[in-house]
DNA sequence: ATGAAAGCGCTAACAA
DNA sequence: TTGTTAGCGCTTTCAT
């Protein structure tokens, strides 16, 4: 790296007193002749404040930290999308890291961003509560996206409305005749499960346990559980699943064991992803704001978390494509 | 943000100078006692070295500039995946952001890296030349991935083997019989088109220049060519998508032409994604290494950008499933 | 082995 | 309006 240019030359080039172009530059009063020089001089060496002068002296550091399970996946891509385009409006730069949802990974990045002095961030986080203790003993702003994480009730969370867009779900199924719904889910969030229960209880159709089923975070995983539904209980008619991992698996395990969709099984999916369009039949699906849900966690932190914000829900959409019929 | 807590904090209270303390930590020489002392009162504080101190000391930003066009497209997010993974062995902070394959915004992005002091960057660049003026005469180390940007060859590059990868493809459907191939392919990428057109001729097909067609950055743009082809052309047999985004438009014209894959048309694209495997059929797909191309290219900007590395190209791979067929 | 002191590039008080 | 100066938290000579 070549030697950097500082505030130091722009001064002496122009002629005047650091502390005189740091004000020019910051849109401070000066007279028109020396901010002109200060300009003058700044362009010609094609000088860029360094933010680590600045930041050090203002004591906060810019930026603002992202942290996501995993980047590819097309829910956490398009928060993550959200969040930047945001922070770029708001002229921030964003450090990122993913946590493949293990707190132990989660905790190396809050660590990280820590010692970068990020004061700022937005989280998907894995739902443990330790790696956060550290983050707020430090006192900076987090914002949870998308989940939020037992324990910290305190911090504000943007959030789908997964409980009318679960509840819109599972009376479209019911309506279409359907009784034996199951339901394939991500471990270690309660919400999504709370509602289909509750839902069921609303509309009176007797919850069968066996058929509320946990897929890990992996594709091996999610497949095995789909397939084993599908083969333990070929009673089952419709099934929704929790994320677009857990549709996938499902998809593929309906194809595997030649059920036909929706002939033999109902699908609907949790996020739209380019690919629901894509399959035979197209998927149905809840669609969640993910782009949203990250473009308002990264408004609010930068607003400082809103003092008496506790969460936001965004609502979602049932998208009817093609992987839903009448009950057999 | 609380009151952050220094290197004073804990010298103080270990009872040290700040210079003990730094090197203790550093893996400095001590004495066993003091480094037993200053450890103790760094862990009761919870002490984490200022990143911004140190990096504004040793006149060096730590952390790497990651740069995609759109971080929600899989095959940017598996590089960013990449970049992240061998960042973080590393132990380096990696600051993102998007370009929207714009220049402009580009430049920008850019901007806000050297502002930040980053001096190593990784980047799918738009293509265009100016953005990165800057950044080369403020001497920072840049890799690019995935693309590299006429004008600056001297900038080593970690890249797909597209032209092993697009002879394979080619060859792969000439051996089923196809001579009326179409390539539908994204602007500015001057490689594979002529990849294509150079195996072509060896395998002394000839070229027909009607079906070498290109989509702009936009499903929209890419679906209204694939459609485009598939209607003018109705001799056509097989079809070779640039990237996933184009071999999605493929797949949907083609459906909603009713086009039967790969009876009527035979379909391969470029970039494996997860739903090749849900479509009906399958695609088959040249695979790309996404994911190692963002790692190795961040092993390159760690090694300081490789003296006299050029360019590295990693291989792809020809996956067949269902969609290429005999010739009709 | 350890501490004192000099900055890294910047901004904010304070003077002039 | 402008310049001088004192740090922000850290590492690194240079003495001790």
């Amino acid at each position: 790296m070549r030697e950097r240019t500082t505030i130091k030359d722009v001064a002496e080039l122009a002629g005047v007193g650091v502390a005189t172009v740091s004000r020019v530059l910051s849109g401070g009063s000066a007279s028109p002749q020396t901010r002109e020089r200060v300009l003058a001089a700044a362009a010609q060496l094609d000088y860029r404040p360094s933010a680590l002068g600045r930041n050090l002296r203002k004591r906060r550091t810019g930026g603002i930290g992202l942290l996501v399970p995993d980047i590819t996946d097309p829910f956490h891509s398009r928060v993550a999308d959200g969040v930047l385009a945001c922070a770029h409006s708001a002229g921030e730069p964003v450090i990122m890291g993913v946590t493949g949802d293990d707190p132990e990974s989660e905790s190396e990045v809050v660590g990280m961003l820590l010692e970068q002095g990020v004061d700022r961030v937005v989280a998907v986080p894995s739902g443990e509560a330790e790696p956060w203790a550290p983050a707020v003993r430090a006192g900076l702003t987090v914002v949870f996206a998308a989940r939020r994480t037992a324990g910290y009730d305190e911090i504000p969370a943007v959030l789908a409305d997964v409980r009318s867009g679960m509840r819109t779900a599972v009376e479209y199924l019911v309506g279409l005749g359907h009784r034996r719904i199951a339901y394939l889910g991500g471990r270690g969030q309660a919400e999504p499960v709370a509602a289909f229960r509750d839902t069921l209880t609303a509309l009176n159709v007797p919850i069968d346990e066996e058929l509320i089923v946990f897929g890990r975070a992996t594709r091996d995983s999610a497949y095995a559980a789909a397939s084993g539904l599908f083969q333990h209980r070929p009673d089952l008619t419709a099934l929704i699943a929790g994320d677009n991992m857990l549709g996938e698996a499902a998809v593929l395990a309906a194809n595997e064991l030649d059920l036909r969709v929706p002939r033999d099984i109902s699908l609907i999916m949790f996020d739209d992803v380019p690919w629901a369009e894509l399959c035979a039949p197209p998927l149905t699906v809840v669609a969640p704001p993910a782009r949203d849900i990250g473009y308002r966690a990264t408004e609010l932190v930068l607003r400082g978390g809103g003092r008496r914000t506790r969460a936001v829900r965004l609502p979602t959409e049932l998208i009817v494509r093609g992987s839903c019929g009448p009950c057999r």
